[in-house]
DNA sequence: GTCTATAGGTTGATAGAC
DNA sequence: GTCTATCAACCTATAGAC
């Protein structure tokens, strides 16, 4: 980056407004219910324009999705380097909620808003293992029960719960991670339901 | 109901085929992604069909709605007439856990998967205070902190949450309602957190 | 890099025969 | 009640001038 820094323009920037409108779009009309011509409009510009930024409409969705993707990629590593303790699912959990930022909040409002789409684009991308697994295989034991699993998951279900909880609500993102984190930490001390042993 | 008995046919029944189809497509590719023409095949008949069962393509999604708001209805009364104990979160809580079906699960993840489609419907239906908002004024006092209501109604997103996690699982409904019951029970023993008082 | 113009297809919805 | 035929509007995407 900071390539011969100088005055650059239009060249990163357009893409990244394109982007910054489509996901708010998408996240107030969802993906099919967006058009092209929805974006170019509330940019100010017109389809072509997009059109050499992008090769085509799912472009756009699938940019937005990586960056996502990025985000549980950092924390993926960062759990990689920790010690397994017994502690480590609230670790990281916590990890998780201190580094959210309002950024992180619009894109998991865009990946509520579009979950028949964010299923499509990511079955398509071959068979890897999508982000919240491949966490939970580094921190859950392999042949833990799905009880377990399914407990494991829904405390990082916790923010993505509770931004929808707090819809039509003026709430601030400090209250909701004050929120999320004693429910979060609720949740583990309480632990999955007893393994039925049948 | 029951009315004659008899061998009826193809009234009622037919809508309630198109419902039904409909309530699967939308929750697979969203109400925008799912054209009429799409449910008519699946349905093994023609658009025209469908046009003479509903008047257009917005009524049938708001005919799956009316069924959602229906659920919420019933528990409201419920707790109208409950007595205002400290513990009436959780009790109302667990009764509308107690309450769950595979067919309202089926609801839940088409309301999951049509974020911006129920927001848009529910918007044009007056001013009239959502499903959860009319609950949540009855358990909780007026005066409640905005913590207390986002934590009020993260209980009730527990579900929707677990399903969400459940996604790609091969878990049962009994197995969705435990951990379901043990989160809420944990969630609501916590309580919200500490008023700031500032 | 952005525009106009347009191709080519799909959509929601209607008319009218049976 | 269901069909065929049809429509206007809209969609994604491309071609080519500037």
């Amino acid at each position: 980056m900071t390539q011969t820094g100088g005055e650059r323009r239009s060249g990163e920037d357009t893409r990244n407004e394109i982007r910054r409108i489509a996901l708010k779009l998408f996240t107030e009309r969802g993906f099919e219910g967006t058009s092209i011509k929805d974006i170019a409009d509330a940019l100010g510009t017109t389809k072509s324009a997009l059109y050499y930024h992008f090769p085509n409409k799912e472009a756009i969705i699938a940019s937005l999705l990586t960056d996502r993707q990025a985000d549980f990629e950092e924390l993926r590593a960062w759990v990689e380097g920790q010690p397994r303790t017994a502690d480590l699912l609230e670790r990281t959990a916590m990890r998780w909620l201190d580094a959210v930022t309002d950024e992180k909040i619009d894109g998991m409002r865009f990946a509520m808003a579009n979950g028949p789409a964010m299923k499509r684009l990511g079955s398509q991308g071959g068979s890897r293992r999508s982000g919240i697994d491949a966490l939970l295989d580094l921190i859950l034991p392999a042949d833990a029960p799905l009880e377990a699993r399914l407990h494991a998951r829904l405390v990082f279900e916790t923010l993505p719960a509770l931004i929808s909880a707090a819809r039509d609500t003026d709430a601030t993102t400090r209250q909701l991670i004050d929120v999320a984190r004693r429910a979060v930490h609720a949740l583990i001390t309480a632990g999955p339901p007893a393994d039925p042993t049948p």
